[in-house]
RNA sequence: CGGAGCGUGGCGCAGUCUGGUAGCGCACUUGACUGGGGGUCAAGAGGUCGCCGGUUCAAAUCCGGCCGCUCCGACCA
């Protein structure tokens, strides 16, 4: 240990925020170098070497081969796929000598479709599945968190190629199970939710999620039915509005600009108002409506339309649309650029503007008053909420995105023209699967899942070292001692880190809970008079003592059986 | 990109308001004592105070610009 690359820290660098970024920086394990970009020290090093062989094993396991792609190329292999643009700004650039713009790969559906077109030519080649461990550039807007989102980190992403949707279901299967046995192996309980696609595109998605407060994202769980969902799509019942329909009627509202203020001023609830939101949409000013007491989910907005990307309507180009804010009305407005939640359409009797400053309307129906070119879901899920499954009582928890499984369909492999020859000799586009995970903030994972006050407490299957041996006093008997624990332990097969330091005992127990080795060997005079040295499990507050000839064998059963136990509790 | 905060030795911080010797704890080096849960004593090494410019006899401190990092949001696997 004395000769190890990177030291351990007393106190925590102030910018760490969360346990596991405090944790890997006073454990001496990463070091940053800019924001979202880190060094891996050999501890870490050897852990993200046994994450990827976990991945490695699950992945050739569920029919997959490993290979290889660049992560150089040429940003035209982007404009082919028309995601040059929609990547845009997290794409890095640069330019090769020959001022060709090149770029750094975010990820590789363009790079895989390439190479199916250029390697795969009939049906007879089908189904594949192949997968990387690479490293991907993203220049994200904000990395946060230590690991958790940085701008430069190895993702394993795989990619499967089938002859229809049929056949696409067992390859996706396959990498569903792989991801569960993944996540298991490495001691971090996972959730799969439905989400969306994002700028990977495609049909279906479901995020593997790892339920923490740190988390970056909302997830929306029904305990009643186990329904869960990325909230940016998930689904909820509408509740019921009380709303009888009457003559279309105008009031007076000064000053009255907010849901808020409406349904105080006019004493109704929130529900029997209509919310008007504008968005771009694509370029387009889009008039959305929505019950008083809900949000719009521009994702939802946007998949509703079919469209690339929305965004709030700035004040003068709402002025510009001839929408009053704040008094906003769908009535009169042309129903091709109005598109309304469920919630509106089968509410009757509803306050909603008038399109006239200081003034609304009561009893706003839908069909008779006004009508949208686009009736969808546009609803935000909010705590609370009715399940859409069974209608319990929906849940709202923060959560990290391990792991992201795509049903891609053909969009990549259509623009890029990517056809294989099928059996009847027509020409067919395969179906494209794709499926990642993020090898470094997955570590960071596995420490906030298996820390306490104190530390790191690896499951074994991931930890750097499996035995962390604290030599006690400098005495030739303990050396010996040392040694040849080292040496049955090494010849058991363990990775041993062995604190030769000439530090006092505090200091080393400290520094071995904090790194966290799942099993501690502590020899000292004090237990070699009785032959003995002491055993200690990381996850365990008392020890044992063993005579020094067992040590090797001790320690490796004392593995086992928590390695058994962790495989047995995590999900 | 909008909002907020921070930048002083490896880490944590004080000093900035009110300009004048760069300081504390931990860590590091050497020696002694100590020796089973972050020891004690002694002697040391280590800092362009983020960068550039301005004001001033004099700038870590005041002024201007820039850069970097963190957090909230927007966005994004």
């Amino acid at each position: 240990m004395s000769g190890l690359f990177g030291r351990t820290l007393r106190e925590a660098p102030a910018d760490a925020d969360s346990a596991n970024h405090q944790l890997l920086l006073r454990s001496g394990l990463i070091v940053q170098l800019a924001a979202g970009v880190y060094s891996f020290l050999p501890p870490a090093w050897t852990t993200l070497l046994k994450i990827e062989q976990i991945i490695r094993e699950e992945m050739v396991a569920a029919g997959s081969q490993e290979m290889r792609m660049p992560a150089i190329q040429p940003r035209e292999l982007w404009e082919e796929s028309g995601r040059a643009d929609s990547y845009g700004p997290v794409l890095f650039n640069l330019k090769d000598r020959r001022e060709r713009t090149m770029v750094l790969a975010p990820t590789h559906e363009e790079s895989v479709t390439d190479l199916f077109r250029k390697v795969v030519q009939s049906y007879r080649d089908l189904p594949q599945s192949v997968f990387q461990m690479q490293t991907k550039f993203r220049d994200e807007p904000r990395p946060r968190g230590g690991l958790v989102r940085v701008r430069e980190f190895i993702m394993k992403d795989a990619y499967t190629f089938d002859v229809d949707d049929d056949a696409f279901q067992l390859n996706y299967l396959a990498m569903r199970q792989a991801y569960y046995n993944i996540f298991k192996r490495c001691g971090v309980p996972v959730v799969a939710v439905q989400a969306d696609s994002g700028a990977i595109g495609g049909k279906q998605s479901e995020e593997f999620i790892f339920l923490t407060e740190i988390g970056e994202d909302n997830i929306i769980l029904c305990s009643s039915c186990g329904y869960a969902a990325n909230q940016e799509r998930a689904e909820f019942t509408r509740s019921q509005a009380a709303g009888t329909v009457g003559d279309l009627e105008e009031v007076e509202t000064p000053g009255v600009t907010t849901i808020e203020g409406l349904a105080n001023f006019l004493d109704i609830p929130a529900q029997s108002t209509a919310k008007a939101a504008f968005f771009l949409v694509d370029g387009q000013p889009t008039f959305a409506v929505i019950r008083g007491d809900l949000e719009v989910n521009e994702l939802k907005l946007i998949n509703a339309l079919d469209a690339l990307e929305a965004r709030p309507l700035l004040p003068e180009e709402v002025e510009a649309a001839g929408w009053v804010a704040g008094y906003a009305s769908p009535i009169g407005v042309d129903p091709a650029r109005v598109i309304a939640d469920p919630s509106v359409v089968d509410a009757g009797g509803l306050v909603a503007g008038a399109n006239r400053v200081g003034m609304h309307a009561r009893n706003v129906t839908y069909g008779r008053d006004w009508t949208a070119a686009t009736v969808a879901d546009i609803g935000m899920a909010q705590a609370g909420d009715a399940c859409a499954q069974c209608g319990g009582s929906l849940e709202m928890k923060r959560g990290i995105e391990l792991g992201h499984i795509f049903k891609l369909g053909t969009r990549y492999a259509e623009p890029m023209d990517a056809t294989f020859l099928d059996s009847d000799g027509e020409r067919r586009t395969p179906i494209m699967g794709c499926y990642g995970i993020g090898v470094e903030r997955l570590m960071a994972a596995v420490v906030q899942a298996n820390h306490d006050e104190l530390g790191i407490v690896w499951p074994p299957a991931v930890a750097p070292y499996d035995v962390h041996v604290v030599p006690l006093g400098g005495s030739d008997e303990v050396a010996s001692a040392v040694a040849e624990v080292e040496s049955a332990l090494s010849g058991a097969g363990l990775n041993v880190l062995v604190d030769d330091r000439e530090e006092r005992a505090g200091v080393k127990f400290n520094d071995a809970d904090l790194l966290g080795a799942p099993l501690r060997i502590t020899i000292g005079s004090r237990g070699l008079k009785q032959g003995q040295v002491e055993l200690k499990l990381r996850q365990d507050s008392d020890s044992s003592s063993v005579p020094l000839a067992d040590a090797g064998s001790s320690a490796r059963d004392a593995l086992a059986a928590i390695d058994r136990e962790s495989s047995l509790i995590a999900t």
